[in-house]
DNA sequence: CTATACTTACTAATGAATCAGTAATAAAAG
DNA sequence: CTTTTATTACTGATTCATTAGTAAGTATAG
């Protein structure tokens, strides 16, 4: 019996995701520009992401001159709330207060962020009363 | 041209290091009933995840009746922290504190770990200042 | 000691994923 | 209109990852 296909964004195409979301729709050209300094890859290489990913459905293309340029479907908030649930399965025992604490520990926060989650974790505690 | 082999611990392989982290050392017959429920696998197929795993490193065997025990060599908190850093990389353009508040958002913490975490943020504010 | 049951070791099959080349196409330049 | 050039569409190669079967080995029970 062989693998089952994987249900969530492979590693190609997530690396070609990440580029959509975060330069925008994008030519093939701009993206195997963006992705050369960490990987280089053959521009069909990439064309052939990308048409993967469309036919998925998580992308769109509309013409732009002679190119295409490619625009994303999948929602950034949905995707990234799928990998948190990943991670918080595979690697904290479902514990999100877990995962917090980590996080702190590894990624240096400077003193404003430290604020500004002091204030969100602040405004969590409110909604929980009910009427009143 | 092939795909690079995978750096990081692959699907199948990140299951089974799963199941030893959370129960400890395990025959190949715990880990298949663990899994079970999940993914039914035929107890060779964990039986080979296994041996890859050890061929890479990342567990080791002892000897128990005529079985293998087999144990986690790789540390659950270094495979938590490049997971993090893969995370970040991908989804949070590398922000934590972006990370923290769509943990929040996501994941429903309870009013005891928002207090603990609040604490942590404190403390975590004050060793900034040096000397005095 | 022999038979039984369980476990491991070895091997193979298969499709998934990744990478890229070649041919066709369409726009742009002359 | 013709030539050049950029781009896509199609196809193929390669190997990785996953799955599991068969044979060999080893402990346990009778």
């Amino acid at each position: 019996m062989p693998r089952r296909p994987s249900t969530t964004l492979t590693e190609a195409e997530l690396r070609v995701m990440q580029v959509l979301w975060k330069q925008g729709p994008s030519t093939v050209a701009e993206v195997v520009e963006r992705l050369a300094p960490e990987v280089p890859l053959a521009y069909t290489t990439v064309l052939t992401t990308l048409r993967i990913l469309e036919e998925k459905g998580h992308i769109d293309h509309t013409k732009q001159g002679r190119a295409h340029r490619y625009h994303t479907l999948l929602d950034r908030g949905e995707a990234r709330r799928s990998a948190l649930r990943f991670m918080l399965d595979r690697f904290f025992d479902n514990s999100p207060s877990l995962m917090m604490v980590k996080l702190m520990e590894e990624g240096d926060l400077d003193l404003e962020e430290i604020r500004r989650l002091r204030e969100a974790l602040a405004r969590d505690e409110e909604p929980k009363v009910k009427g009143s």
